[in-house]
DNA sequence: CACAAGTATGCTGTATGCAGAAATCATTGC
DNA sequence: GCAATGATTTCTGCATACAGCATACTTGTG
């Protein structure tokens, strides 16, 4: 990938950008919890900058839509009602599939090999049943099957929505029984793409993120 | 809608917001060229704010994708690869055609008849060769075709997306000719889903869209 | 004891100030 | 005459300051 002694630019840390990723990740790992208010004051200096950059990365994660902007009364950390997870899901689902479609048409043998590759991953994560690591690799997946449509843009937009549901998701599949369906779901994901079956993925990823909702419906 | 004498909050119009709005449209009618650097100061002296709610808003419309932020050199008008226009085209159909599939199942007369209303009033538009009613009218027509879906996430999605390709889009269409196959191809739209046909709606969407790419990569 | 009004505090929203980095321009050497 | 280098100016990025609104607390009254 990087040639030996290339020159390659520095990476210019940018407080925003780096607040950005603080924030959502505070979100995300449920340190700000859904409903709290952020007073930027007393996170601004937590995090160990002044109320201006973390104004602008709280504006910036709104946009996002991971907080909403309450006028004249700051910023709260958003609560997503089942409606909403459903229709992120749907949206989720909508794309994954396309996705796939397209994967199946044009994807590299070596490109279907990659996702392959984080599958025997995971499934090494599940052996153990280190529920994190196999976590991490079970997005990582559907963020390379969004990937393989080719369509850069598409896979942004997949990875954003991810995002969002990152927490409910990994809340959600909290129970073995769960667990256990959504690995065997995975199999037969992994089993459509490498037959390039285009019809057969479209169902499995469907019958996932359908199942999906089902997990994640209780903890709502 | 409306209860006569229902009393609704009072719309607190934030200097965020409406900097927002007033960024995005500048883009939007080409008075902000892409490209072109954004001077906080003076855009901020031009609209009579000082450059905080200034700098807020453009984190905001970067974080929309219609604005690029270069550490330390600040913000400049994004400018669209003739790849992110097919791409963002490519994900417009994949959702406008989910909503029309959602549509056919689950709309009601009335919610249908909406849509046939506006079309009414563009080609009304079009009569007279009103180009930007027009073309408003045909936003307004695809939106309400993603709202058809009943996914509010799906329309709002939608929505951003569509937004961004706005300016391209109208550019593009400049030409009679171009601009009579549009027509000719929301009447197909406009029938399948009358009829209820998903087969039929997906093929015009698709059409349409695919069109949409051919109208304006000449003037990419 | 409950409730309402007034007061006080805290927080948000906006403006301004300041340091450091870019960009531009002038100057000097070749 | 052109290129490279240095100085000046502008602009960004961040911090701080201030005003106005929202909320919480307190106090007075029925």
């Amino acid at each position: 990938m990087t040639p030996e002694g290339a020159i390659l630019p520095v990476s210019r840390h940018t407080l925003h950008g780096e607040l950005v990723e603080r924030l959502r990740d505070l979100i995300i790992e449920g340190k700000l919890l859904p409903g709290a208010r952020i007073n930027e004051g007393v996170l601004a200096a937590k995090l160990g900058v002044s109320r201006t950059p973390m104004r602008e990365a709280i504006k910036t994660v709104a946009s996002e839509g991971l907080i909403a902007l309450v006028p004249g009364r700051g910023a709260v950390i958003r609560k997503f009602t089942p409606q909403d997870v459903a229709e992120m899901l749907d949206v989720l689902r909508i794309l994954e599939v396309a996705a796939g479609q397209a994967a199946c048409a044009r994807a590299g043998d070596d490109e279907i090999a990659t996702v392959c590759a984080l599958h025997e991953e995971m499934m090494g994560f599940y052996a153990v049943r280190d529920r994190l690591e196999y976590y991490k690799c079970n997005q990582a997946i559907h963020s390379a099957i969004a990937r393989l449509s080719g369509n850069r843009f598409l896979a942004d937009q997949h990875q954003a929505i991810q995002a969002r549901l990152k927490r409910i998701r990994f809340i959600g599949n909290e129970e073995p029984t769960k667990w256990a369906g959504a690995v065997a779901e995975h199999e037969a994901i992994i089993a459509a793409l490498t037959a390039r079956d285009a019809a057969a993925l479209t169902q499995a990823l469907t019958a996932h993120l359908n199942a999906a909702w089902h997990r994640v419906q209780d903890i709502l």
